[in-house]
DNA sequence: CTGGATCCCGCCGGATACTG
DNA sequence: CAGTATCCGGCGGGATCCAG
């Protein structure tokens, strides 16, 4: 995001607002973490582990609706990114428990702080759904 | 996001964390919105009308690598979403002007902050995707 | 200039089956 | 239990052409 053209307008760097405080080298990366956060499963897979670390079936159960290759993949790039850490214990049973790092944790505030502001405007949305006024 | 199986685990109501305080009823709703945040193209405009109403045109410059069919699209979202608004002028050369309402400029400021967690935060990203550290 | 209509391809992600 | 491998259908979205 933050349009970043301007480079045929050299006039125009007045207008960029504050978004010109991003880096462009930046920006690829800001998008990356927006799709993340964007991304179906890896919010709900960080909810689901916010309460406690959980294993592999345990996460299947409290991410309704995951498959077993969402929760593989996302758990991958989740575990990648630092947001989240994968244990396997050798034993008889296999047992893996994934757990939320601090990083992970301070993320899903952020995002919770982005969900409050849908909740608190989810009406006035609602409302020019439903009466998308064509001004035309 | 925000686990919320829980049906057949009577007993893990006090699991669920701050989660609790979104209301089921709402939480697809939420994902509706978390998706156009995470969209490229819609943060991609947003953040482009933030400095300052912008015609079709503009709009396509300044959102890099947008095509026609998504900057029509998009822009139709928002605008359904209430989060800007579009004004056609009846004259010879047709324009239209795209601007943010103030409910599009507080979500950017939301947005922005994310923004600025993922800014402070992508060194410590970076390092841990180059340092995939299998602990296995 | 501001789009609408179509074609078409890549890839996301679900379903299923198999392994250590 | 905790995944991996494979197939494959849907659709997001780019390219292109056309219209008011």
């Amino acid at each position: 995001m933050c349009a970043m053209d301007t480079a045929d307008r050299p006039d125009a760097a007045a207008d960029r607002g504050p978004c010109a405080a991003i880096p462009a080298d930046q920006m690829d990366f800001v998008r990356q973490i927006l799709d993340r956060v964007g991304d179906k499963w890896s919010m709900l897979v960080i909810s689901a582990l916010e309460a406690r670390p959980l294993r592999y079936t345990e996460l299947q159960r409290d991410a309704p609706g995951i498959s077993q290759r969402m929760l593989t993949l996302t758990a991958r790039q989740l575990q990648q990114d630092g947001l989240v850490t994968r244990t396997a214990y050798a034993e008889v049973p296999p047992r893996v428990e994934y757990a939320l790092t601090p990083l992970g944790r301070s993320l899903h505030h952020v995002v919770t702080s982005l969900i409050t502001w849908v909740v608190d405007h989810h009406g006035q949305i609602r409302e020019h759904r439903s009466s998308s006024t064509t001004t035309s």
